[in-house]
DNA sequence: TCCCGCCTTTTGGTCGGACCAATTTTCGGA
DNA sequence: TCCGAAAATTGGTCCGACCAAAAGGCGGGA
């Protein structure tokens, strides 16, 4: 096993992660509002700046709502949370997502990147092929190098999916494949230990041919049972 | 007209819409690097803590690259942009979305809230149908009072979709809702303009009565009909 | 007893200065 | 011309102090 750089958390993040955790734990439940930054300097023995640039942040990430010179309270992240907000909630379960999430995500990958699909199936030019070509002439490449570099695969496979998001002409899914990153990085890291390098590649270029051929609902459809083979394969692995 | 409370806006806001605004109009090009965080204190007579936070706020709404002790780039925010750089963008045009925009987001809210309707209406409980029906009894109640409140019926209406998207089961579909928030508060607004208050909560009745019924393909299908519906009727009105 | 206006306290926001560690640039010597 | 050490520059971090606005307390008048 690699060991990586060791990250030295700075006292923000520190801060911020103790925090996150007592909202997310429930210590500090929503609706209750927090000691001023005052407080929790001389609690906490760290300046007031720090505290300040941690709870701004904190806002930014939905766990907060701060009213100047009235205080900040923990926000209700069920209502103003984004996937930023579940991001955090993940990290903080080290990475891991729970059985249900796992299934939502997979789900919402469905909505979201079979519409891509089956638009991109029926309505695409040489120049959109071409652009897919590229990219999976990439994978090919890297699939040709010994030892296989697995995160510089799952980034490729990551740029093909958004790619056929990019080219299927809708300006909102690429956005959003970016917003579930993360996410699917850590799926397609899995999926690659899971069914190996080849075999993803092996989809990414079939879902092509299906583009190619206009096979909008066979492009779909393929996706959908891609899909249930992971999660099935996933509980399988469980057991 | 109604004049609300005016928000002051911080330093930080101040500087960090000035830098998105030079970075969005394309004086500020992909690539282009920034001054150092002390030449911008000089020259913006900011302090560096202020400056500081506001590029970090940029970098994680994508419109930045930092790396420590090289500089800020501008990133290439159509490859790292998320939900909150198209936010930014639509805001700086004044609110207004391209006939595009517009076309994908109909296009992703058949997408996400399709999936959720569909599958709620596979799979309800009593609960489920009682919290949707709580709802839509505060937009009775609304629409009983006169003059009729646009923005509260806005947002009641955000509040009864995102609760399809919520008891959908999926975990992801709310925080998704979430993110389009501004979008889609924009669209009801205008779509209250468009059919009339009545009309639109007696849409929201109608995938109730789909639901209660199981009827997941017809609400499916009742939701395109009704996108298209809006987007023929916005032609309509730019002819 | 209640209410209005003044004054103190508390609040988030801002500031400039300082230090750190790593990078980039400069420049003198081989 | 090239190399390497020193200097300058960079983002990241931290501190203690100050600001203006809001909240809260207080006292007097009705």
């Amino acid at each position: 096993m690699q060991i990586g750089v060791i990250e030295v958390p700075t006292l923000k993040e520190l801060f911020e992660h103790k925090l996150e955790e007592q909202i997310l734990s429930g210590k500090l439940k929503v609706g209750d509002s927090l000691p001023s930054e005052r407080q929790l300097q001389e609690e906490t023995r760290i300046s007031k700046t720090v505290i300040h640039a941690a709870l701004a942040e904190l806002e930014q990430k939905g766990f907060l709502e701060i009213t100047p010179r009235r205080g900040a309270v923990v926000a209700n992240y069920e209502e103003t949370g984004t996937m930023e907000t579940l991001n955090a909630l993940i990290r903080m379960n080290g990475g891991n997502m729970t059985r249900k999430q796992t299934r939502s995500f997979m789900e919402a990958r469905i909505a979201i990147e079979g519409s891509a699909l089956r638009r991109l199936a029926e309505k695409h030019s040489d120049d959109d092929i071409a652009y897919l070509e590229d990219l999976l002439a990439k994978t090919d490449a890297l699939l040709a190098e010994k030892p296989l570099d697995a995160d510089a695969l799952a980034e490729l496979l990551f740029r093909y999916h958004r790619g056929i998001c990019v080219r299927s002409g809708n300006e909102f899914f690429p956005l959003l494949l970016n917003e579930f990153r993360p996410i699917i990085m850590e799926f397609w890291l899995r999926s690659i230990s899971l069914f190996g390098a080849e075999a993803n590649v092996h989809l990414a270029k079939r879902y092509l041919d299906l583009i190619r051929a206009g096979d909008a609902e066979g492009a779909f459809r393929r996706l959908q049972r891609s899909v249930n083979e992971y999660l099935s394969c996933l509980d399988e692995q469980i057991k």
